[in-house]
DNA sequence: TTCGTTATTGGTCAAGCAGTCAATTGTGTG
DNA sequence: CACACAATTGACTGCTTGACCAATAACGAA
């Protein structure tokens, strides 16, 4: 019993230790709201001291724009990984459009909407919103473009409208976050319709599975 | 100076001083964020002390909400009293946007963002915002729906349409609101141009003052 | 093995918060 | 005028938070 498996190193390494703060802190925000992200609910979940939390995290700010940076990066990465299945461009924005709207995305649909507001007043996390919203939007820019090269899509600025099909996205996922009981087939046909719109596609085009 | 000015009478009628605590309570929620208003805060303001607040809102969520709903009220009312100068519901329709998506909104902008997130853990506040934003969308739809009687709108459903511009705008609010510097022309074109394909306009329609 | 570095602990501090309550004072009614 | 009610006060409680710091113990290098 001299080496007992619960009884693991206690001490470890700096970059260790730092990346498990931020994925516990990720999996609290994800789950109960970034405003419940405080240093002993970190520490606590990981069995360790508040202030060893603080060792690494001098300032909360710095500690809630870090977790938030690993979830919504996660997130992209999923869902430009999972529409890379798809060969044509038009079936990657219908299977991208599913997964930005559909009721498993709750919790991150929250997660922006407190990191939007958490931002007025934690100067580290709204500058990691700032590059985070970039970074959606080039992404979406990119395949939209794509997509325009492929004679696929008719579209002017492509940044532009990836910025409108955020927006109205952000724009539903805030009521659908909000209000009590919306239909996300609706919410989902809509975006799709805006969308179609946006991309100079013909009604319905979007409208159907990948 | 038996009767000097700044010794008013200070107790008050039970409506007036829960009217006062509101409407400071609004101003302060305009000012600073939802998330600064406290009891001690609006006692501060109006003079008196905390538990006075207290005696009249027992819970600071009902006057969280009861301060977000005065706020948005008032604005409500405002923009649709200042649109029924125009004649033609399209030049309502225009300014209505204009009034909607500028710089001066930025505080109510930020208000609606903080009151969709404190919903989360605000139960009354959450109704609230729910009440407020089912206000704006029939009141839209209603526009709307006068504009497509006057055979100058062509939409299926006004209820829909009303939903998807109100989305759109509370969308671009968000990335208005957060980031640093956006162009606010831009952000207004953008609405102008989607609520156009969304009311069956013709391009440009809606490109101009009022 | 020794020693310096540093991860980690435990405890402390002050600030700000909502909520409670008994006491007081102003007001209007009878 | 006197009484009852209600507005208002002031002081207090308990809780949670971020931040700070000196002491300790583990780890790696010499």
């Amino acid at each position: 019993m001299s080496s007992s498996p619960r009884a693991g190193p206690r001490r470890k390494p700096a970059q260790v230790r730092r990346a498990e703060i931020v994925s516990a802190a990720s999996t609290i925000a994800l789950d109960d709201g970034l405003n419940s992200l405080t240093l002993r609910r970190v520490a606590a979940t990981l069995g360790v001291v508040p202030g060893l939390v603080h060792h690494y995290f001098p300032s909360v700010d710095d500690l809630v724009a870090a977790a938030f940076a690993q979830a919504a990066t996660e997130e992209l990465e999923e869902v430009f990984t999972a529409i890379r299945g798809c060969v044509t461009p038009l079936a990657r924005l219908r299977l991208l459009i599913n997964l930005l709207v559909s009721e498993d995305r709750d919790q991150i649909s929250l997660l922006w909407l407190d990191a939007w507001q958490g931002g007025r007043h934690r100067p580290t996390l709204r500058e990691e919103v700032i590059q985070q919203m970039l970074a959606w939007q080039h992404r979406l820019a990119r395949l939209i473009a794509e997509g325009v090269e492929a004679g696929a899509l008719n579209v002017q600025d492509p940044n532009v409208a990836a910025m409108r099909i955020l927006a109205i996205i952000d724009g539903l996922s805030v009521q659908a976050a909000v209000r009590a009981s919306i239909d996300y087939a609706t919410v989902r046909a809509m975006v799709m319709t805006t969308t179609e719109h946006e991309l100079g596609l013909p009604r319905a085009a979007l409208h159907s599975d990948c």
